[in-house]
DNA sequence: GGTAGGAGCTGCCGCAGCGGCAACTTCAAC
DNA sequence: GTTGAAGTTGCCGCTGCGGCAGCTCCTACC
């Protein structure tokens, strides 16, 4: 069984124009090509095709989905990893659609109060816009992120969003140290971080170099410091900085 | 109260590139440009600066949003569409996760059976993946959207599904006597359409000349037409001819 | 008062991912 | 045998920025 052009364009919603592309690119050849040089299509495209468009829905872009394709060894393995990023993006457009209700609600509340409505926390504004760009977050700590994506599977929405905020507020208390001149060794950004610490090893074990490490990721990683920076500027270095003076003075 | 370029980068997670850009091309210009030449931007401007995000987030391209925005009569009420269609957008994710789900499946059934996979309805593989942009489907017909709208929001989860699904089978079934070689006006097709009609006549009186509109817009309306021709090529028309019939056999 | 570093500015070039032609061939059907 | 739909290969163009270079400015420190 196989499908010209036009009907695998119909059936996927793309339009030839791109299928053609994608074999220009050498991302999907065709299964084969007719004596009149026209593009056969089979199942094993198809399956290919809609990796394709899922990890384009995630704005993954064609040379990485490319890479993506052929590095993988099994079909269905992938797909799982696909289908969490989607349900991952997926609650990102949720928080958005929340950011998006909450502006709404301190419109008409300034509306009705007559003042020229002033925000107080501008960067709560824009909560979820951060395209994920398939987040490859936690890549050098494997364990740790297998660990965390259980447990998140297992907790209800409320559950998930209260420990979102709760890191949210962690990040705002550290970010208000920072303001206020205290270095990173000081004795409350110590007390905040300690607290974390403390959070994180009661998930598993961490190690005086691992959490060493965390606290490097702060920074180098791009999520996670775009996750800092957004708060206030300097506060991821200010955090690997804080970690840093913790494992020297408390776990060595 | 005004921030930097740099800050509402920070604040945003845009760059400060792209906010020149906006500035350029008009999208957003900055609130005041200081003696310096120095953009500087204020509460309004970021209130902008979300909904262009959000209006982005959707697909919707930037000359359309400058248009959207300028059209703007009420800030909160542009807000609550936007909101509707971030939740939209949400659960065409969540469509596209599905997808994947039973194709995860189907794959791991196929490797037990051990038979070399078989898909039996390709179509089904796509199912979520058309992109939204900023969907303005039944403009034409702005109160039954509002009608259909409302309905939809009483409705679970599940029974949003059912009623998916539902349309799905009628669109098959038509599909179906399309391909054995019924005329549109034939007797079971007109009999499933008057199904249709009915159904619809349940939610809200149609007269004959809206249903006839309602007919063109299966081929007229770009998003209807694309899930018509999805599940077979033609069945657009093929619809459109069948509700023709209908208005002009039992309508008149 | 010099100067070093950071942030801002204005160009300008380039790239990804196609869309939209044009010009030609092929296929299926009547 | 003709005709209309569907296929092909090019090539050009657009959008939405990223990434420079080259310059100005401001602040801070010595």
């Amino acid at each position: 069984m196989d499908w010209p052009i036009s009907e695998v364009a119909r059936m996927s919603g793309v339009t030839a124009r791109t299928l053609r592309h994608y074999d220009e690119t050498g991302l999907l050849p065709p299964a084969r090509i007719g004596a009149n040089g026209h593009r056969y299509y089979e199942e094993h495209q198809l399956l290919l095709l809609q990796q394709i468009l899922v990890l384009r829905a995630l704005g993954v872009g064609l040379p990485e989905i490319g890479r993506i394709l052929s590095a993988q060894v099994d079909e269905a393995d992938a797909l799982r990893g696909h289908h969490r990023r989607l349900l991952a993006e997926r609650d990102r457009l949720d928080a958005l659609a929340a950011t998006v209700s909450r502006t709404i609600a301190e419109l008409e509340q300034s509306r009705k109060d007559g003042n020229p409505m002033t925000i107080n926390r501008p960067e709560n504004l824009f909560e979820g816009v951060q395209p994920s760009h398939y987040a490859e977050n936690m890549r050098d700590f494997p364990e740790l992120a297998e660990e965390v994506g259980r447990r998140a599977a297992a907790m209800s929405q409320a559950d998930a969003e209260a420990g979102h905020r709760e890191r949210t507020a962690q990040m705002i208390r550290l970010a208000e140290l920072m303001a206020s001149g205290h270095p990173a060794g000081a004795e409350p950004v110590q007390a905040e971080v300690d607290a974390q610490y403390r959070a994180l090893t009661r998930l598993r074990t961490v190690s005086a170099e691992e959490y060493r490490a965390i606290g490097r990721s702060c920074v180098d990683n791009d999520a996670w410091r775009t996750a800092y920076e957004a708060i206030a500027p300097g506060l991821a270095a200010y955090q690997r900085d804080a970690i840093e003076a913790h494992v020297t003075a408390r776990l060595s």
